[in-house]
DNA sequence: CCGGATCCGTTTCGATACTG
DNA sequence: CAGTATCGAAACGGATCCGG
C-alpha cells in the first residue's frame, strides 16, 4: 500500500524517505548506533524528549521498514530489546557522513576538532568499530 | 533561537535534523545534487508533488540554514535561480551513501545493477562528478 | 507565465495521563 | 517498564489569488 507506492516512486532516495525524512526515526537509529540504546526507556532519556506515543510509532515504523527488531528479553520477561538488523546496521556509514558533515559545517559545540579529524582520517575503522559493536549485540541475544 | 537551541543541544546529528529530518529539504537538496533543478517551478515538477506553500518554505529554510543561496536571474529579471552552497555542496557524498543504501535494500525499481556496482566501486570519482557540476553552476552565476 | 502568499479543511504531531 | 488513549496544537496540502 503505503510501501509500494513508494517502490513506484522511483529513485532510491524518495523509497528511503520514511527513514530519513523523518527526525525522530533518525534519532532512534543514532541512539542505536552510536550509543548503543536497546530498551524503550533508553530512547526517553535522549536530550530531545521523544514522547512515549511517538517513540512508539517510529519503533514500529522501523520494524516494519525491517531496520530493528524486537524481541522479548529472555531473562527479565517485560523488557523488551530492540536491536538492529543488517539492513539497520548498514546504515552506519551514513551516519557517519552525517556526523562529518555536521561536525564541519554547524559548529556541533560537542565536537573536539581533534576527534573529528581523526574519524575523518580513518572513517572507514570508525564504521568498522561500530558495525562490530552492532553486530556483537545482535549475536549475544540468539 | 530555535538555531541556537539546536546548537545547545549537541551532537552533529541532533543539529542537523532540521535538514535531514524533513522529507521535502531533503527532496530539494536531493534534487539539486542529481538533476541539477534551480528554478521554483522545476521543483514542483517532481513526483512527489511537493505544494507550493510547502517548497515555498522548504527553500526559505535551507537557505536560512546556509545550504541554498537565491538570486534572481540576471538575463530575464522574473526568475530566479537557486543554487548550492558551498555547505550545500559537502552534503554530496552523504547523499551518495544514502543512494547505495537505499539502491542495496530498498529493492529500488529504477536501480540498474550494474549502475549501483560503478558507483559503489569509484564512489569518489562519482561524488567528484557531482561536486564539478554544482560548483560549475555557482561560477555560471557569477 | 513565474515565484510565491493566503485561505482553510484535513491530517499528523506531541504532551500528558493512564493501563497491563 | 513498555506501551495506549485522549485531545489541543501544529503542519500539511490543494485551490486560489497576487505582484512583477
Amino acid at each position: 500500500m503505503t510501501q509500494s507506492d513508494k517502490r513506484r516512486s522511483g529513485c532510491p532516495i524518495s523509497c528511503s524517505l520514511d527513514l530519513l525524512g523523518d527526525k525522530w526515526s533518525l534519532l532512534v537509529v543514532r541512539d542505536m548506533v552510536f550509543v548503543q540504546k536497546r530498551h524503550f526507556k533508553d530512547f526517553l532519556k535522549s536530550d530531545e524528549k521523544i514522547a512515549t506515543n511517538i517513540l512508539a510509532s517510529r519503533l514500529a515504523r522501523l520494524e516494519a521498514l525491517g531496520i530493528i527488531s524486537k524481541q522479548t528479553d529472555p531473562g527479565s520477561k517485560r523488557q523488551v530489546i530492540y536491536s538492529l538488523t543488517t539492513k539497520g546496521i548498514a546504515l552506519i556509514p551514513l551516519l557517519v557522513e552525517l556526523v562529518c558533515w555536521g561536525s564541519l559545517h554547524l559548529g556541533a559545540p560537542d565536537a573536539d576538532p581533534g576527534e573529528i579529524k581523526k574519524i575523518q582520517n580513518n572513517k572507514q575503522k570508525f564504521i568498522h568499530s561500530l558495525e562490530k559493536k552492532c553486530q556483537h549485540q545482535v549475536q549475544l541475544q540468539n
